[in-house]
DNA sequence: TTTGAGCGTCATCAGGTGGTAACAACGGAG
DNA sequence: CTCCGTTGTTACCACCTGATGACGCTCAAA
């Protein structure tokens, strides 16, 4: 079997060591990378099987290559690596699309458990490409179309009708639609949601009056019908 | 907020008692059991959400009874308690088809977040739907359908069916719900929540003139069947 | 520098929501 | 049987929410 390729996103050097001497005597192979930058652009290019993710990194900070890594769809698990005293942020990374979360200084026997089962925990496929209705996404080309006719969408439009693919079904809160869409850096009014949603919704639905893709879940949210 | 039911397995009554003052307080209906045997039977009878089982039990054994939860095809997440040094037993429960565990003592936010974590990734799987007759509230999606047919709620009349749903069975005075499900927020008359009950009984009940679902409890409030 | 696309904000508007009030129905106490 | 407090029901309408066109800011490309 071809080994599990893992990617660590790391700044200190000598737990960086560390990890990769571990990772590498359990079987794994292991890339790296010492800023959320050159972190986030392997994880894209390398398509890694987990990725170990420091919360505190120069460049992007843990939190926002987390973001980034499940706007562009990848779906690979996420293990966070956090100092103590960080707990407040560990739930909001968890939210962002984080799988799980180890406190430093860690374990190395628990680290490797965790790993182990989530990997284990992940080898069900995910699909690249969803159909609803006659609307296809196709996530790994970043392109969406109808009956073979491509739909042009900007990157934010694409940003959160990817979201809602992943979403499906469930009742979004416009807090949840801001933060997994636009991240932390914007200060942005949950209005622009709304705003989103309007135009997103001219592209996409049949019939942008009565649309049957984009539901409107009153003083909540919206809700994607997958 | 989100009714779920979690079991807590432990026989040591000072940190259970911990666990099932913060777990309520966070929202949560606990359930407990202090030895193995009753762990057990407790899982399987009550179906919880999710499990906090404790390694070390008089009767049966933690990994005892994750072991048989799993051979009778329960899928709830279970979350093992181990004390400091127990690191080679946590491997062999995860193996057992444990999700996670903590390490005693632990910080509670931490064990609370990764509870939260749990349930979460385990909705994706399994929706939290609840089934009252023939009547179906879908929690995630914010829906509610009888035999397909989807019953329109406006948001107020979805927030008190939702909470009756996770009070099912209780007396529930004026008071309670309107702090429940209007807040502290509006200053309102009690006469709005028998007002909100008349109009939710409209669309729910198969009778409205003898309602089954939603029962008047005189000079009190409300009951809901569940 | 110009230009244009993207996107966030604002103002406006339509429609829905839900609180109040007013009255009817009910039921228990005496 | 009558009275009175409580609950059911309906009508009304003030207020809020979400949809949408317009505007302007920013940034990158030409």
């Amino acid at each position: 079997m071809k080994p599990e390729l893992i990617l660590v996103i790391e700044d200190d050097a000598a737990i960086l060591f560390g990890l990769r001497d571990n990772l590498q005597r359990a079987g794994y192979e292991v890339r790296s990378a010492g800023d959320g930058h050159q972190g986030l652009e392997l994880a894209r290019t390398l398509r890694p099987h987990l990725v170990l993710l420091d919360l505190m990194l120069p460049g992007l900070s843990g939190h926002e290559v987390c973001r980034r890594i499940r706007v562009d769809g990848l779906e690979m698990p996420v293990v966070m690596l956090t100092a103590l005293g960080e707990e407040a942020q560990v739930v909001r990374g968890l939210n962002l699309g984080a799988d799980d979360y180890v406190t430093k200084p860690f374990g190395i026997g628990e680290l490797m458990a965790r790993i182990a089962a989530l990997l284990r925990r992940h080898r069900r496929v995910i699909p690249d490409v969803v159909h609803i209705g006659s609307l296809e996404v196709d996530r790994g080309a970043r392109r969406v179309s109808r009956k073979g006719a491509e739909i042009e969408l900007t990157p934010k439009e694409y940003g959160l009708l990817e979201f809602f693919t992943r979403k499906s079904g469930r009742a979004l809160t416009r807090e949840q639609i801001l933060d997994a869409v636009w991240g932390d850096s914007a200060a942005v009014t949950d209005r622009s949601v709304d705003r989103a949603v309007t135009t997103l919704r001219s592209k996409i639905e049949e019939n942008p009056n009565r649309p049957s893709l984009i539901q409107t879940v009153p003083q909540v949210g919206y809700r994607f019908e997958g």
